[in-house]
Formats: C-alpha cells, structure tokens, sequence
DNA sequence: AAGTGGACCTGCTAGC
DNA sequence: TGCTAGCAGGTCCACT
C-alpha cells in the first residue's frame, strides 16, 4: 500500500490532533515486523510531539527521551479516533492518548512500531540509513540522479524501488514516473543520459506531488486516519492497465516481472 | 560493491 | 460450491 503519498497523507490527517496529547495506555495485538523494543508501559504518561516523515517512515515523538518510528509495510494504516471500536483481528498497535486513539490496522504485519531514544539513535538509525533524498528536496536533481545511477547495472524501475536513491516512489509511483518521463523500466540504470535524469527527476516529483494532491492511492485497503480513501488510482496511466490501451497512443499497456515485482509500461512510448 | 532471491504474513480473486 | 495458484502498495537480510 503506502508510499509516500499515503504515508504523508496519513501523517497529515492526525499529527495536529494528537501533538500535544498524553499517552494513557497502549495495547499490543499481534507481532509486527519487529518487537517495539520498549516495555509498553514507559510510555504511559508521556506527551505526543511532532509527528514527522522520512522516506515511508513516520517519526512520533513520545516524551522527552525518544519516539516511536513507524511503519506501514504492505497493508497497514493508521486510524485515529476519539472513541475507537473494539480492535479486531488486524489491530495490532493502539496509543491510547487524551486526544484520541492511533491504531495501527495491518493484516499482512510487514508493519512496525518500533521505540528509538531518538531519530539519530538505534534502532530507528539503522533502519533510516542509507536512505535516499526526499523527492522534494530541492537537492534531488537531474544532477543528482544522473551521479548516483552511475555505473549500476540494475534496471531504472528497481533502483528507484531500492531508495537509496530518492525516497518515496513505490511500485505504483515508480511505474507511473517512468511512464511520464519515457524511459523504459528495463533500461539499466547507469546508462541513462543526463538528460533523460532530468526528465525523470521531474517526473519522480511530479507523479509523487500529484499524488500527494489526491489524497494518495486506494487499491483496496488505504485509508487515512480519518478513513477517507485516496483518488489517484484513477489517474494511473499504466500501473494496473496490463493490456489497456496507453492513454498517449493506443498500444497495449504490457505487464512484466522485475525483482518479482509486477511492472507496467508502454513498449511505444517508453524507450531505453 | 552491487545484484539476486528468499523471507516475513494474510486476504482476495480467477480459474478449474 | 470448494479448492488452488497467483497476486498484492515494502524492505531487510543472506548469499554470490
């Protein structure tokens, strides 16, 4: 589900509710991704900062020594209301505050929670290292993406996945950027021109910005922390399309596996 | 160092 | 109707 669009959209639905709130409780379901790495109960207590992103990480500030760092994985979402419903079987992390109740909702848990005494402090370093530049960022440029893609060998669609790079652009975002700036997904990544960097510097920031407009995308389950569903799956262009016609020029939209993930591309209008 | 494939987990859909 | 295979928005880690 989430990238960068949906997380920032999600940040942006409750972070000024919850800023300023005290934690009374915090409920555990199932394990996530990783174990929260602090005993639930410190945290009672403590009052809510600012919530901030990096890349598709959500950083909460919890009491004057750390925060919780936060992750959507695949299927998760975040909820946050005054009177929550009984949790069910996919609720696996509730703050309780004085505002109101964040819920994180992920069926698939490739989701995480997890403590750090601070953002430059384990764990929450380790799992933020080596991460790329925000795409709006006004040092991710086609300079900056022609300098870090030299000499890699793997295809364009899977080093923007990777995110050392520049952060932000999923599978749907990496599809639909490639799209608008022409380049062919298969096309190894060290031999794209400057040029063609800038375009797709443009692009990146652009299909991301758009999104981020949109409120994000809902394929089925993203929700931001008010419910409300995302509209830019209707402004996909190919991801999803597998044998739609290219909204540019009419040829069958094809579907193809790269590092087992699905990609969509126009064989005509995208070029190596 | 860079690239590849497996792992984590559940739910939904298409096809037989 | 019921079973199975395949697919899904992410990314870490071990291995070559």
């Amino acid at each position: 589900m989430p990238e960068l669009p949906e997380v920032e959209t999600t940040r942006r639905s409750f972070a000024d509710r919850i800023q300023g709130a005290r934690v009374l409780a915090v409920r555990l379901g199932k394990p996530l991704r990783w174990p929260l790495g602090c005993a639930p109960e410190t945290l009672v207590g403590q009052s809510v900062g600012a919530v901030a992103r990096r890349g598709k990480y959500l950083w909460m500030p919890v009491g004057a020594r750390g925060g919780l760092l936060l992750h959507l994985g695949m299927s998760g979402s975040l909820a946050f209301e005054a009177t929550p419903a009984e949790p069910g079987p996919h609720a696996h992390f509730d703050l309780v505050t004085t505002s109101g109740t964040l819920r994180l909702v992920d069926p698939r848990r490739f989701g995480a929670v997890v403590w750090s005494a601070a953002l430059d402090a384990d764990p929450a370093a380790r799992l933020l290292a080596g991460l790329g530049l925000e795409p709006f960022d006004p040092a991710f440029t086609g300079a900056h993406l022609h300098a870090k893609l030299r000499g890699r060998r793997v295809a364009i669609k899977q080093a923007l996945l990777a995110g050392d790079v520049v952060v932000g652009a999923g599978n749907i975002y990496a599809c639909e950027a490639l799209f608008e700036a022409g380049i062919d997904p298969r096309t190894p990544a060290g031999r794209i021109s400057r040029p063609r960097c800038e375009r797709l510097a443009v692009a990146v920031r652009r299909i991301l910005g758009q999104a981020l407009e949109l409120g994000g995308t809902t394929l089925r389950d993203f929700r931001d922390a008010h419910g409300m569903e995302g509209r830019f799956q209707r402004h996909a262009k190919v991801y999803g399309r597998a044998g739609q016609p290219c909204p540019s020029c009419a040829t069958p939209v094809r579907r193809t596996v790269q590092g087992q993930r699905s990609t969509f591309y126009c064989p005509h209008c995208q070029r190596r």
